[in-house]
Formats: structure tokens, C-alpha cells, sequence
DNA sequence: CTTAGTGCAAACCGTTTGCAAATGC
DNA sequence: GCATTTGCAAACGGTTTGCACTAAG
């Protein structure tokens, strides 16, 4: 299954005078099959299930050669992990996190972009790229606190 | 010299039932005189500078405590380490960040403080606290790249 | 047959912890 | 005296690199 995600890795090779190899095109496939967010780590055991031959050096270094040619976007998760996602042909969005179950929650807002466009600007800065993470309790951790915190009045 | 910044402190040791030491009291001194931003390791030499004695772990402990007690706020570099920052009577602000010389400018956007408030809401997520930070190349270090440019035209 | 890739093991690096000795209360 | 703190050294954990071997072009 030829997607244009491979096309455009394997043009990235060539135009890097880099070499196209089993061990890439089977981790470019996996993480194309994957969703959301991936640790280099989970991905690694993605592919490890699938040819346990494959060694964690390559998922990651793979995993750069993604972010070079635009298809993985690289993000500090909370705990200073870096994770990834789909880049391409998604747009772009930044996070909520939930510190207590890790859950990401993605949001985008034309407003906001514009305004740092405005910031920018005033101090003569080359913006390259951003991350705007705001770290809280998803609305499903607060439901199983009430429900703990319930529970522990009804019990005393 | 005592500051408001020492009395909080001594409260909040008072609060926990912790003690008050003369290498805290050192480095409270030392962090209330540093300006702009310092890593740990940094705060340790200049810690160091006054005291050989005071290991590093107790600097980065007490770094803790100044976060816990609202005196420092920390914040993740560029490159994964920690920065620390005063807080006491400084109003909250995100960062822009130059990825070549690593210089830290300050920002403050109400309008993007609201929006943020809008976007948790729709969520039913309950926000702690925020990262925004954008990463380029600031005024100075484009100046430079653009004089090295010069300077290599005309040489050739 | 030359250049790049692979996988292992080890280095790295800032952060964090275990512990015995020292100190504040 | 008891509980906390200190400073050392070592663990930690994810990332990154050196290197001998293998494979692509």
C-alpha cells in the first residue's frame, strides 16, 4: 500500500543521497498506522512486533528522517519525553495535557496564531516554531475525583 | 538585608515543619540577586562561588522548595533543562526563545490569556498552568548572519 | 566497490534518590 | 533526642554516539 507519505520519504532519501532499506520502509509504514501520539520508544515496539529483528537505534534515528521531510512533528510531552505525531497534510495545533492520565487534547486557534504573529514582530523575531501546552486535569480525571472524593464522604 | 522574599520563605518552612539552614538562607540570598533566568547548575556555581561547601543536591532541592512556596517558577529550556525565574510580584509571562544564542525575551499577550480561558472551557478542562513558547531567531542574531553573509560576499 | 545503514553497547547529561553523618529545633 | 538536612556517590531514563559489521546503490 503505497501511500504519497512514501513517496515523499523516499524523494527526502534520494535528494539526501541516503539509501532506502527494509528496516525504513517498515517503520514508515507502522508509524503511518499509527495514531495520535507515539514515544520513539512505542514505536519501537510497534515495529519490533512486527520484524523483532529491528533494533531501537534505527526507529529513532528514522524518526528524525521523518521530522526532516515534514511527516512527523516532534513534541516535548510533560514528563520531557519527546513525542510524535502525523505532520503531514495535518494541521497545525497545539496541546492541553493532563497531567494526572497524560491524555493530549489538541486545539487550534486562528486567534491565537495571529496574535503571535503581532508579538513577533514587535521584537524582530524569526519565529521558526512554537509549542503552547497547557498542563490541567481532562474533564475525565475530574469525573473519577468527584466520584473518589463521593465515595470516601459516604464511606467515613 | 531581609526582603519580603525571606519571610515567605521562613514561613513556608515554618508551614512544613522544615528547617532553616544556613545554606538555604545562602541560597535564597544568591537566587534573589540573580537576574533573568538561571539553570541549577548555574545557581550552583554562583552558590559555590561564596560557599565551596554547599553540594548541588541541596541547590536543586532548594530550588524546589522556592517553586513550592511561589518564590521561583520553572520552566523548560530549549533544550529539555530546567530554568528558574523569580515570581514574587512578577507578572506572569510566556517566552520568546532564540535557538542560536539561546536568549530568553519575555512576552505578555491579555488578549491570548483570555483565549486560552475560552479554549480550556470548551474542553471541561481545568487548567494548572501553561508553556507558550515560541522558538526563532532573535533581532541580534539575524544581524550577525546577515553581516557573516556580507562579509563572505565580498571576500569571494 | 564505495558509501551509507544497522544494531549493539556504552556514553551522555541533567535530574533524582539512598544513605551515613551532621545539624536545627 | 528526634526529625530533618546535607553532600556524596550512584541510579535513573530518555537520548545520542562510536564502532565493527552488513547492505544498498
Amino acid at each position: 500500500m503505497e501511500r504519497e507519505e512514501n513517496k515523499i520519504f523516499y524523494e527526502h532519501l534520494k535528494r539526501a543521497h541516503l539509501k532506502r532499506t527494509s528496516q525504513r520502509d517498515l517503520i514508515l509504514d507502522v508509524f503511518l498506522d499509527t495514531e495520535d501520539h507515539v514515544s520513539s520508544e512505542d514505536l519501537y515496539h510497534l515495529v519490533k512486533a512486527k520484524d523483532p529483528t529491528v533494533g531501537f537505534t534505527t526507529v529513532y534515528r528514522t524518526l528524525k528522517l521523518f521530522k526532516e521531510c515534514g511527516l512527523a512533528r516532534e513534541l516535548e510531552f510533560h514528563d520531557g519525553r519527546m513525542l510524535y505525531e502525523h505532520e503531514y497534510k495535518h494541521k497545525h495545533h497545539d496541546h492541553l495535557i493532563c497531567t494526572q492520565c497524560g491524555a493530549l487534547i489538541e486545539f487550534y486557534n486562528e486567534e491565537i496564531e495571529r496574535l503571535q504573529d503581532t508579538i513577533v514582530r514587535r521584537y524582530g523575531f524569526k519565529p521558526l516554531h512554537h509549542s503552547h501546552r497547557i498542563f490541567g486535569i481532562c474533564a475525565n480525571c475530574q469525573k473519577a475525583e468527584k466520584a473518589a472524593q463521593k465515595a470516601k464522604a459516604s464511606g467515613q
